[in-house]
DNA sequence: TTGAAAGCGCTAACAC
DNA sequence: GTGTTAGCGCTTTCAA
C-alpha cells in the first residue's frame, strides 16, 4: 500500500483508460452501463479513493468547503456553537464526498490582513465554497473578496440581527398567554447578543403596554448563581411575575428548581422559557419551553446550499444568500401556560 | 487574480528558478543569502501561498493534520469540547504554517469500515498526522493502520482513564482537608466516564474509611434541576455532607444558590469542587475549585507532537505517544476549606 | 549554490 | 462512448 490506490489502478482493474474512470466518479453521463459496473465495481473493491491534491490540481472541484471563524472566539457558548457546527457540517457534507474544513481569521472586522489571509488560505485550498461565520459575514472586503474570485459563499441567514430576536419573540408569546409581568434573566454569554434580545423584549412589552417585573437583570450579565439570587428575589413577594424568560438553558433548569423550593408550580404559578435549546429541558420535570436557534442547523443548511451551487451554476453566477426560514423556532412545552386570572 | 500566484510568478519576480524558490519556502539551508531575500521579498509582494494539493502531491508535505472524531457524538458537552480543541489546534497549527481538518469517523469501535474509511481519508489527504480522538484512540485497528503507513499520530494523553480521574482526585483533596461526609453530584455527560468518576470517588473514600453521604447521586444521571432537589434535601438534616463535588460546572453553581438560600456559607459550612472548569466559577462569590482536564490545551499540545515529529524523525520511526503531564490540574480556589471540627 | 528534468494523480480539451 | 494528450503547481533526483 505505498502510496494508495490511484485512477490508473482502477482502470487498470477495470480494463477501461484513466478517463473513463474519472468519468464515472463525476457521475458523468456519457458511460455505457457496463464500463460503469465495471469500474464501480473495482473501486469497491479496491478501496479507491480519489486523491483530494489531484483532483484540485487538475483543475477540477476540490471537495473542499471552507468555514472560517473569528479567531479570537471568546464567549463561552462559542466553543460549543462550533462543536454544533462541526458536527452537522461535517455529517452534512460527508454525505456528498464533501471535506469542511475550519480556519481561524483575526476577527478585527476592517483588519485588511484579513483579507490577504483568507486569498491565502483560498489559494493554498481551492474551496468551492466558503461559508463567513458572524461576524466576518459583515466584513464586506471578504465578501468582496470571494465574489471577485467567483467563489460561492455563504452565511448563517438571520445572522444580521432583526431576523430574529428570541427576547421579543419569546415575550411576545408570553404576552399572548396573557402575562404582564414578565422577568427577563440574562445570562453570560455574547454581551452584545444578550443587549439586543433584551430591547427585544422591552419593545414587546412596551408594544402591549405590558409592566415587565423591575427586577429584571439586565446591563451586567450575572453568573449563574447571582442570577438564582435574583430570581429568588423576584419571586419570593407577593407581587412577583407571572413568567420568566432567561437566555440560558441551565439557568431557567435552575429557576424550575428555585420555584420549587419556593412552592410555586410551574406552569401554574410561574411559566418559563428558555432563549437557548438543551436536551435537559426536555428531561426535567416538566419540559420547558425553548426558543431556540438552530446554528447548527442553519450552518449545515449553508453547507449545502454551497454544495448544490457547486452542481448548477457552476461558473455561471456565484450563489446569492437566500435566506432560509426557520431561524427562530418556538419549542412549545409545558412550562407555559396562560396566565392565572389574577396575581 | 486567474487563478492564484504560483511559484512561477515568484520565481520570475525574484528573477531565480523555481528550485530556489521552493528551497527557500522549505528552509533548506543551501541558498545564498542574497537569492534567499530576494526571494522573501517576491513572496511578500506578490502575497505568494503555496497550493496545498500540489505541494501535497509533489510528494511533500500536505501540511495537513487530521483529527478523527467519532461520528455519533451525543453528549451536550462533547460539541464544547470540540469546539474548544478546533479552536486550540487550530491556534497551534496555523502558527506553523499547518492546516487543520476534523473528520467524523464511525463510533463503533471495532467497526471494520472504520479502518477503511479512515484508509480513504488519508488517501486523499495525505496528512502528515492524525489525531485519534477518544474513544476512537483505543481502536487497535486504527493505530495499526496508521502505523503500518508511517503516518504519526497522536491521542489526548490520559484518555486511558488511569492517568486522571477527577472524581478521585477531588474526593483525596477533600479527605485530606478533613472532611469525612463528601457527596457527590453526577450531571448529564459522557456515562461511561461519570461512572469512572465516581468509581474513583467511592475508592478514594474507602481507602481512607471515610464514609460517603449515602445521598449522593449515581447510576441515574440527574438533570439539574433534580440533581438540586436531591442537594436541598442533602443539605437540609443537621447530618449532612461537608463538602460536595459536582461534576459539572453548572451543577456547583447552582449549589451555591442552594446553599445560599440553606444560610450554609460557602465554604465554612460546606466546600463545594466541580469536576469541570468554566469561567463562571471564577466570577461567582466565592470561586468555585475545580478539577479541570484542559482538553484543549492537551488537544493542541498533541498537534504540536505531530509537526515536531514529522521535522525531526521524518519516516525513521512513527512518533511514539509521550504522555504529557499535567492531564489533570487542581484549581484551588476559595470555595474548599478544612472541614469543620464537628458536624 | 543553482538549474533542468521528470513525475505525483487527476481532469479538462480534444480526438476517435 | 471512449481513449489520447496536455497540463495543474509543486518537489524530488540528478546535473552543472
Amino acid at each position: 500500500m505505498g502510496r494508495g490506490i490511484t485512477i490508473e489502478d482502477v482502470a487498470r482493474a477495470a480494463d477501461v483508460s484513466r478517463q473513463t474512470v474519472s468519468r464515472v466518479i463525476n457521475h458523468s453521463p456519457r458511460v455505457s452501463p457496463s464500463a460503469k459496473a465495471r469500474v464501480e465495481e473495482a473501486i469497491a473493491t479496491l478501496g479507491y479513493v480519489p486523491s483530494l491534491a489531484a483532483r484540485s490540481m487538475g483543475g477540477g472541484r476540490s471537495g473542499v468547503l471552507l468555514a472560517v471563524f473569528p479567531e479570537s472566539q471568546t464567549g463561552s457558548g462559542t466553543a460549543q456553537e462550533l462543536g454544533g457546527m462541526l458536527l452537522a457540517g461535517s455529517a452534512a457534507c460527508g454525505a456528498q464526498g464533501y471535506r469542511l474544513l475550519f480556519e481561524p481569521l483575526c476577527a478585527a472586522a476592517g483588519d485588511p490582513g484579513a483579507a490577504a489571509k483568507l486569498a491565502g488560505t483560498i489559494g493554498a485550498l481551492q474551496p468551492e465554497g466558503v461559508i463567513l461565520l458572524p461576524p466576518l459575514d459583515r466584513a464586506p472586503e471578504l465578501r468582496k473578496l470571494l465574489d471577485s474570485r467567483g467563489i460561492p459563499r455563504a452565511t448563517l441567514p438571520g445572522s444580521e440581527a432583526a431576523s430574529g430576536n428570541a427576547g421579543e419573540a419569546a415575550a411576545r408569546r408570553l404576552i399572548e398567554l396573557g402575562h404582564r409581568q414578565i422577568g427577563y434573566i440574562s445570562g453570560p454569554g455574547d454581551p452584545q447578543r444578550s443587549e439586543r434580545w433584551l430591547a427585544g423584549y422591552r419593545r414587546a412589552l412596551a408594544e402591549r403596554d405590558s409592566r415587565a417585573h423591575r427586577h429584571f437583570v439586565a446591563e451586567d450579565q450575572p453568573g449563574l448563581c447571582t442570577a438564582l439570587d435574583l430570581v429568588r428575589a423576584l419571586l419570593v413577594p407577593t407581587i412577583r411575575p407571572t413568567a420568566i424568560i432567561t437566555e440560558r438553558a441551565d439557568t431557567a433548569l435552575a429557576v424550575l428548581h428555585v420555584a420549587r423550593s419556593l412552592k410555586l408550580a410551574v406552569p401554574r404559578d410561574l411559566s418559563l422559557i428558555a432563549l437557548a435549546e438543551d436536551p435537559e429541558l426536555v428531561t426535567c420535570d416538566p419540559p420547558i419551553a425553548a426558543l431556540h436557534r438552530p446554528v447548527a442547523a442553519l450552518f449545515a443548511g449553508a453547507c449545502e446550499r454551497l454544495m448544490a451551487a457547486r452542481k448548477t451554476a457552476d461558473d455561471t453566477a456565484v450563489s446569492a444568500e437566500l435566506p432560509l426560514e426557520l431561524t427562530l423556532e418556538l419549542i412549545e412545552r409545558p412550562s407555559i401556560a396562560r396566565a392565572p386570572r389574577a396575581i
